[in-house]
This record gives C-alpha cells, structure tokens and sequence, in this order.
DNA sequence: CCGGATGTTCACCT
DNA sequence: GAGGTGAACATCCG
C-alpha cells in the first residue's frame, strides 16, 4: 500500500499517540532495525515520550524527547494505534493477521500500543534517519525545484520522479497516474521537458495526489482500474501501453501521452 | 505452477 | 559519473 498518501494517513494515526510516554519497546525482528541492534533501539526509546509526527516522502518521522524513530513500511507495511488503523474500506486484505507480522511495537504506559504489521518485511524501524538524503517532498515541491531536478537527465522521466533521493513520495502508481493525467509520456528523458510541460507536471502531481488522497489511496486513481494486461486508456480506450520504465512495470497510453 | 506486486538497497555491468 | 539490471526480502493473488 504504502505511498506517500498511504505513509500521510499513517502520519495521522500515529499522532493519536503523541504525548504519551513509552514504557516497553518490543523489536523482534533485528533485520527489520536498519542500522542498530534490537537491543540499542529498546534502550534508546524506553522512556521517551513522543512529542510529534512528521513526512518526508515515504518516511515517517516520530519526534521525541530522546532520538527521531523513522518508520518505513516498504510495499506492506501498516501501522495501528491501541489496534486501530486509518478509516480505510479499500484494506485488501483478505482479514489475516499473523502476530508473527508485527515487527516493531511501543507499549505506552497509559496501556495504548503502537504495532508496526508488515508481512513481507520490506519496511523498517531507524534511529535518527538522515532525512536529507530524501529530496523534497512530492506534494509540497515547489515548480521551480521540480524543474530542476528533471533538468540535463537523460534518464527516463519516470525513473527521475521515483528517484527518492531528488523527489520524495512518489511510487509505481502515484506516478502512472500523473503522467497519464500530464499526458507525458513516461520514458521521455527528464531533461527534454519544455517549460510548459514542466508546468503541467508540477500542476498535475499536486493535483493527483489530493485527489487520490480524498479517493483513499494511491490504489483508487483512475488508470490504476486498467492497469492489466488488456488494460484501456479511460480517455480514448485505445489499449495501454505496458512495458518496464525506469525498473518497474508501466502502463500508458501511446496516444495521449507524448 | 508461475509471474508479478504500492519499496529499497546493493552488487555488478555498460 | 550516469544509468540499467537483477537479486534479495516474504506473502498473496490472478
């Protein structure tokens, strides 16, 4: 699930549990704390107290009056608080929970929790994560920052979007779907981009992200729905476009987007 | 049974 | 230096 419209939602949820104090840290899983021993990250946190929540990109940032807890949550990762996660109706899953998926957790001492569930394992828990090695965040990118991250690359102009460390936050979907909408077509190189069309990107990535955001998703925009083999543009119904962009499978519309 | 999936990192090429 | 590819992680779904 997680994009940055997913890893926002869980922003929130965490929120719930600013203020509170941790009393017991639970990290059974070492390969899941990225640069420090289960040991060193229960002794950091005991004790603390979380005083906020922050973004950037796909990370989340939990502040506290110790050290920063990064979370990530790779492609199936979700985060509940005292067992309740974000008002979703569109969750996948097919209503299992394994307890051995929780991978991370925080016991607070008023009795709430915090669990970090992630079948696949491909998130993550951190200490004090370098948060500049993260580009600017993609729903807050300024046009002129956008602009310049995408110009003199050859590169394919979907890779570019995804490259985390020049644009924060934008997966496989979140960026068909924009480039759909931009009607750009994905492996033009970033750097060919007229100052018009870098004006219909920057205006398009905001706008698709506020609107799969209100939709409840990165899951819910509207090429997403024919992202299959025999897949359709919702515009013109011509068949899609698919092939691998920048290392991850890519739908477009050969019509539209040029 | 096989391939692919919302992500990141790293080794190894060109 | 810039890009590209494939592997690894573990599980589910078509």
């Amino acid at each position: 699930m997680p994009e940055l419209i997913e890893v926002e939602l869980y922003r929130r949820v965490v929120d719930r549990a600013v203020g509170r104090r941790i009393a017991g840290v639970d990290a059974p899983d070492a390969w899941f704390c990225k640069g420090v021993d289960p040991a060193t990250l229960v002794a950091a946190l005991t004790g603390r107290t979380l005083e906020g929540t922050r973004r950037r990109g796909k990370l989340l940032l939990v502040d506290t009056d110790g050290p920063v807890l990064g979370l990530r949550f790779g492609m199936t990762g979700r985060v509940l608080v005292d067992g309740a996660g974000p008002i979703e109706r569109l969750e996948y899953s097919s209503g299992r929970d394994d307890p051995a998926w929780c991978r991370f957790g925080l016991r607070f001492t008023d009795g709430g929790d915090l669990a970090l569930i992630d079948p696949r394992r491909l998130g993550g828990v951190e200490l004090d994560p370098d948060e500049d090695r993260l580009g600017p965040d993609a729903a807050t990118v300024g046009r002129a920052a956008l602009r310049d991250l995408l110009a003199r690359s050859q590169a394919p102009l979907k890779a570019r979007l995804m490259d985390q460390a020049r644009l924060a936050g934008v997966g496989n979907l979140i960026c068909d779907e924009t480039l759909w909408r931009a009607r750009l077509d994905p492996a033009r190189p970033a750097g060919s981009l007229t100052p018009a069309e870098v004006g219909r990107l920057h205006r398009h990535l905001r706008a698709t992200i506020a609107l799969l955001t209100e939709r409840g998703g990165s899951h819910t925009g509207d090429l997403q729905a024919q992202r299959s083999r025999d897949g359709r543009c919702p515009t013109c119904h011509r068949l899609l476009l698919r092939r691998t962009v920048g290392g991850r499978t890519t739908y477009s519309c050969p019509h539209h987007q040029r």
